[in-house]
DNA sequence: ACGTCAAATCGTCGAATGTCGATTTATGTG
DNA sequence: CACATAAATCGACATTCGACGATTTGACGT
C-alpha cells in the first residue's frame, strides 16, 4: 500500500496555472524550463518535437499554447527532473506544507550590504553590483518552498514594506530557482544570500544572473538555518 | 495599506492548472463552472462569446483550449464570483492553508449507513440509494479548504484504504462543490454527509446528483464541527 | 579568432482553435 | 401540456497553433 505523495501535484499544478495565467505564457515557459535546467533541444527531443518550436512560444512568436501543449511540457519537465539525481523535486519533502517565508524584519536604521555580511558569515560569490548600498530590511526564504507555494504574483508579496532590502534563500540547492525567479519578477533586491550550499557549487548560470542584474550574491556558512535566523535577530537590538 | 489574499492567487491557480493538466480540459471547465454556479449562457455574457463554445468546448468537440482562452475563463469565473453575494471566494479565508482532511478511520467491523446516522445526528435529504448499505469507515473534509486544495487527482486519495465509507463535509455552503467533486471523481462514497448547512439551504444540483448517483445525501445537525469529530469519535470504543 | 552548442528567426503548411448563428434536445415550471 | 431556459449539436470560416527545417545570432572555451 504504497503512499502517495501529495505535493508531486501539487507542484505540476501550480506550474500548469502559473503557465496558464501568466502575462505572457512563453516567458513562464522558460522561466520554468530553466529552474529546471533543461536545454530546449533536451527537453524538445523528449517531447519529441523541434526545438525551434520551444523557442518560438518562449519568445512569443505563439502566444497562446494549448492545454494539451502545456500539459506534455510540465509533465515532460517534472517527469525528466525526478529521473536525474539531484534534482528540484527530490527536494520537496512529502509532508510539511506553508510557511515559505521564515522571517521578515524591517530596520530601524539602514546599514550596508557590506556591513550585513558578518551576521550571515558570508561569502562573496559575484559582486558586480554595489556591496555599500544600503538595505532596509531583509526575508528569509525556504527555497524549496517557495519553489511550490509562491511564484509569480505571491512572488513580489516577499518585499516587505520596502524593497530595498536582503533577500535570504535557505535549503539553496544549486541556487537557480531562487536566481531566476528573482530574474523574472519586478522588485528586486538589493542583496542576495544563499544558506545550504557550498560555494563551490553554485549554479553558474545563478552566478551569471546576479551579475546581469547586478546584484551581490552572497553564500552564508553559518552553520544551519536555525543558527542563521537567530542571527540575523541580533540586529539592532 | 491595503492586505493582499495570498489565497486568492492560489485558487485561480490551481483551478487553471487543474484544467490545463486534465485529462480531459473540457470536463475540467464544467466541473467549475457548475461548482461555481454559473450557466453557460451567463458566462458566455461576460466573456463576450457564444454560449455554443463553451458548450463546444465541454461537450469536447474543441479538447484543447489555448492557454488565453482558459485563463479569461477562470478570471471570470472567480471574478463573477466575487462580485455575488455568498459566493465560493468569500468563504474561503485568508490564512490558515492545509489540513482539508480533518479525521480519517476505518471501521474495524462495518456498520450500516442507517446506523451511522445517529452519530452525526442526521437528517435525510436524499435516499434513491441504499441506507442498508455497510460502510467501513469515514472520511471528515474540510468543504472550504478542500476547494483550495484537493481536487481531481488529490481527491480520491481521501477514501483511506476502501471506497465502501461515509464522506462528511463540514463548512458546507450550499453543498454544490463537494457534490459536484463526488460527481467527476471515480472511487464514490456510500454516504455523504453536510454539515454546516440547513436542511433548506441544500443546493438542488446536489440533492439531484445525489439521486442520480444513488448515494444517500445527509445533513448533520450536530451543534458544531468539534463537536461532530468527537462524536465520531466514539464509534467502535 | 575559431569551433561548438544553445537559442533565435523565419517561411511554410496542415490541423485545430476560436468564434458565430441556427437548429435540436433536454429540463423544468406554471 | 406547452412554454421558457439551459445546454447540445453542427456547418462554416478566419486565425492561430503545432510543427519542421534551414539559417542566423549569441556565448563560451581554448
Amino acid at each position: 500500500m504504497r503512499e502517495k505523495n501529495a505535493s508531486k501535484d501539487l507542484l505540476e499544478k501550480n506550474i500548469a496555472g502559473e503557465i496558464t495565467l501568466s502575462e505572457k505564457p512563453g516567458k513562464a515557459l522558460r522561466k520554468w524550463r530553466e529552474i529546471f535546467g533543461i536545454t530546449q533541444k533536451n527537453l524538445a527531443k523528449t517531447l519529441k518535437i523541434s526545438p525551434s518550436v520551444l523557442s518560438d512560444y518562449e519568445s512569443g512568436r505563439r502566444r497562446s499554447p494549448g492545454a494539451e501543449f502545456i500539459k506534455r511540457y510540465v509533465l515532460a519537465l517534472v517527469a525528466q527532473d525526478r529521473r536525474k539525481e539531484g534534482g528540484i523535486t527530490g527536494k520537496i519533502p512529502e509532508t510539511a506544507k506553508s510557511g515559505a517565508v521564515l522571517d521578515i524584519r524591517e530596520f530601524i536604521k539602514p546599514m550596508t550590504g557590506r556591513a550585513f555580511l558578518k551576521y550571515v558569515n558570508g561569502r562573496i560569490i559575484a559582486d558586480e553590483g554595489d556591496l555599500d548600498k544600503k538595505i532596509y530590511g531583509y526575508t528569509v526564504i525556504d527555497s524549496i518552498k517557495a519553489i511550490l507555494e509562491l511564484s509569480d504574483t505571491q512572488f513580489p508579496q516577499i518585499y516587505g514594506l520596502n524593497n530595498q532590502r536582503a533577500l535570504i534563500f535557505t535549503k539553496v540547492h544549486m541556487g537557480r530557482s531562487p536566481m531566476i525567479a528573482i530574474k523574472v519578477t519586478k522588485p528586486k533586491p538589493v542583496l542576495v544570500i544563499f544558506h545550504g550550499v557550498a560555494p563551490s557549487e553554485v549554479d553558474k548560470l545563478a552566478v551569471k544572473i546576479a551579475e546581469a542584474e547586478k546584484i551581490p550574491l552572497i553564500i552564508s556558512l553559518t552553520e544551519n538555518e536555525e543558527k542563521l535566523v537567530e542571527d540575523l535577530k541580533k540586529i539592532e537590538a
